[in-house]
RNA sequence: GCGCCUGUAGCUCAGUGGAUAGAGCACUGGCCUCCGGAGCCAGGUGCGCAGGUUCGACUCCUGUCAGGCGUACCA
């Protein structure tokens, strides 16, 4: 537990002990301990900490909230506490001002653990898996599966934090209509380029990536697929363009700062069986039943709108009938939870996959699909669609080489994801100057300078927990210090609500609270064991804002 | 029509039922002979609208308006 928990764990504590004496001493009656909460209030003014117990009391009591208050605060026992001072305040709050030096042990614990500081087990021997990019093997990765990317992998590395057990995965769909298309429009342009008159399919890959894998084969192998039979050559070179597609996006999100522990192929599923051995379950257990060669799901039976087609009257399986499936799989390796991160455009499939899972007998709840809000593009004050079509689309490789991996991935993770949100381009590409990653990674830069140049006096060995902490009584030390102990509550706060962008809140007004102490408060040529205490918390600064951006894939810069 | 998401400052966005709702950008003025001025300090405007629950609502509920996205034998 952090030590701020602790503190207030010992408050909440002490107050049910006063609770009780006023009740032992006939000054307050009440059946029910309410659950009341401790919070830092928002306005320093307000002291440390804050309760709103005698609020919440009133009603019972049938006396006023401030005067019950005043009750707790006279049988609250201080001694062997760090509370200095109580106070009753406003419709009834119990504010609480702690003693100068209360925030010296966490920081000294901070300062010991390290890197590892912030990290908890609020997820111990919980296994998660986060599903995420996933997208069509048919074309290369954009700016849309960026966001993806930056969201689930911070996410992945937040709930690692949270002591969960974290496996990263990209699906590849690699089965159904969609790699049919990609074969007629593969085939279409390899005659084309070997100069037959090959009509390209209707709704087919336009991509000009396409006609550049297709010139790839004609280099190595020549015109070795021309005269072969049609379905044949299909399978021969959608097989070729599907690994070349694959290792390329492997790559660029190696790039990007992803690496996934696992790629899995829907393929694998339809050879294996596993679709097949669904649609028989669902089957036989009379969730399913056939009509003119369709089978369907009875999803109306699980509080879906309408029923779903598994297997099409064609033969050929939905992607649907897929997904449970895959999601089967997932559950079968262990899982106690599965994430999967969505462009918001899939949101009609959630409460359909739900009730797939839901048939095959897992609990629903065990799937949470984070819904992400597509990126607008803007460019020149217009607004772009990203369209493969139209051409107007940024792939995740020119996003890198304009804008950069750090900038990028700070911003995706900035916002909710439930926020639909604006990426100027011109902004990111010519004023990147002016991005929050600058901010943060400046504080960072700033206290390597301040301790870099502390070794060269030889102070060095002043930035450790043997220093003097309590020597830490300036309002902007205290409010430093104060933020930098609810690193761990942000982190699991973070994996509770599955929200990456709170990290960056964080470690944003972390920086400003750096920054403030920086401008008036001196480190170097101080008295040294003041000057060592400051060099521990910027130290400790350090520690915390290097963890935050490593969380959440952005590189913490020694110098810029 | 029905369903999901979103409406907070001029713009982009934070905000865990609590006290006087915040940050960045943009605009104005100030700040180190000294540790990195990519910084700090100050200046003002806002919770789409209407009800309800509550001691207390940006937060929860209902209705309504606006925008986005769905509503396939596509994925």
């Amino acid at each position: 537990m952090s030590w701020v928990a602790q503190v207030k764990e010992k408050l909440q504590d002490k107050l049910v002990l006063a609770l009780e004496a006023a009740k032992a001493a006939g000054e307050i009656s009440y059946q029910e301990l309410p659950g009341f909460i401790i919070e830092t209030p928002k306005d320093k003014n307000h002291g440390d900490f804050a309760t709103n117990l005698a609020i919440l009391l009133a009603k019972q009591a049938q006396q006023n909230p401030r005067q019950i208050a005043q009750i707790i605060c006279n049988n609250f026992n201080k001694e062997n506490s760090w509370v200095e001072n109580t106070e009753v305040a406003g419709p009834g709050f119990i504010n609480f001002y702690l003693k100068p030096g209360w925030l010296s042990p966490g920081l000294r614990e901070l300062l010991q653990k390290g890197s590892g500081f912030g990290d908890s087990l609020v997820g111990a021997g919980k296994k998660i898996q986060v599903e995420f990019v996933s997208a069509n093997p048919t074309g290369e990765l954009h700016m849309g599966n960026a966001r993806g990317a930056a969201i689930g992998d911070t996410l992945a590395n937040i709930l690692a934090a949270a002591g969960y057990t974290v496996e990263r995965e990209f699906y590849i769909n690699d089965a159904g209509n969609q790699i049919e298309k990609f074969g007629l429009s593969l085939e279409a342009r390899y005659l084309q380029l070997l100069g037959e008159d090959a009509p390209f399919p209707e709704d087919g890959y336009h991509g000009g990536d396409i006609t550049q894998t297709m010139q790839q084969v004609i280099n190595i192998s020549g015109d070795k697929y021309k005269n072969m039979e049609s379905a044949l050559r299909r399978e021969y070179l959608t097989c070729y363009a599907l690994e070349q597609k694959i290792s390329a996006a492997k790559t660029v999100l190696a790039e990007f700062g992803v690496e996934y522990d696992v790629w899995f192929s829907e393929q694998t599923l339809h050879d294996s069986g596993a679709v097949a051995a669904i649609i028989t379950e669902l089957l036989e257990s009379g969730k399913a039943h056939e009509e003119n060669g369709t089978i369907w799901f009875k999803a109306t039976d699980f509080g879906i709108e309408k029923d779903e087609v598994l297997v099409r009257a064609n033969g050929i399986p939905t992607y649907y009938a897929a997904d449970i499936a895959y999601h089967k799989n997932k559950f079968k390796r262990g899982f106690d939870k599965v994430i999967n991160i969505w462009g918001a455009d899939h949101h009609g499939h959630v409460a359909r996959l739900k009730a797939g899972i839901q048939a095959v007998g897992y609990e629903p709840e065990r799937l949470q699909v984070i819904l992400m809000q597509l990126v607008r593009l803007l460019s020149d004050g217009e607004v772009l669609r990203m369209s493969k079509r139209a051409g107007t689309y940024v792939t995740l490789q020119e996003l890198i080489e304009e804008v950069g991996v750090d900038a990028a991935r700070f911003f995706f993770v900035m916002r909710n994801a439930d926020s639909q949100m604006d990426f100027d381009l011109d902004l990111a590409k010519s004023q990147s100057v002016d991005n929050p990653v600058f901010y943060v990674q400046y504080a960072h830069a700033r206290i390597s300078s301040i301790i870099e140049a502390a070794k060269a006096e030889g102070q060095a060995k002043g930035a450790s927990a043997e220093a003097n902490l309590d020597l830490l009584l300036e309002p902007v030390e205290m409010n430093l210090i104060r933020k930098l102990l609810d690193l761990p509550d942000e982190i699991a706060y973070a994996a509770a609500t599955t929200s990456p962008h709170h990290i960056i809140t964080y470690v944003m007004d972390l920086a400003s609270f750096f920054h403030s102490f920086y401008n008036s408060c001196r480190v170097l040529g101080e008295d040294p064991e003041l000057m060592a205490a400051r060099l521990a918390l910027c130290k400790a600064t350090a520690i915390c804002t290097a963890k935050c951006l490593k969380i959440v894939g952005v590189s913490a810069p020694t110098k810029m």
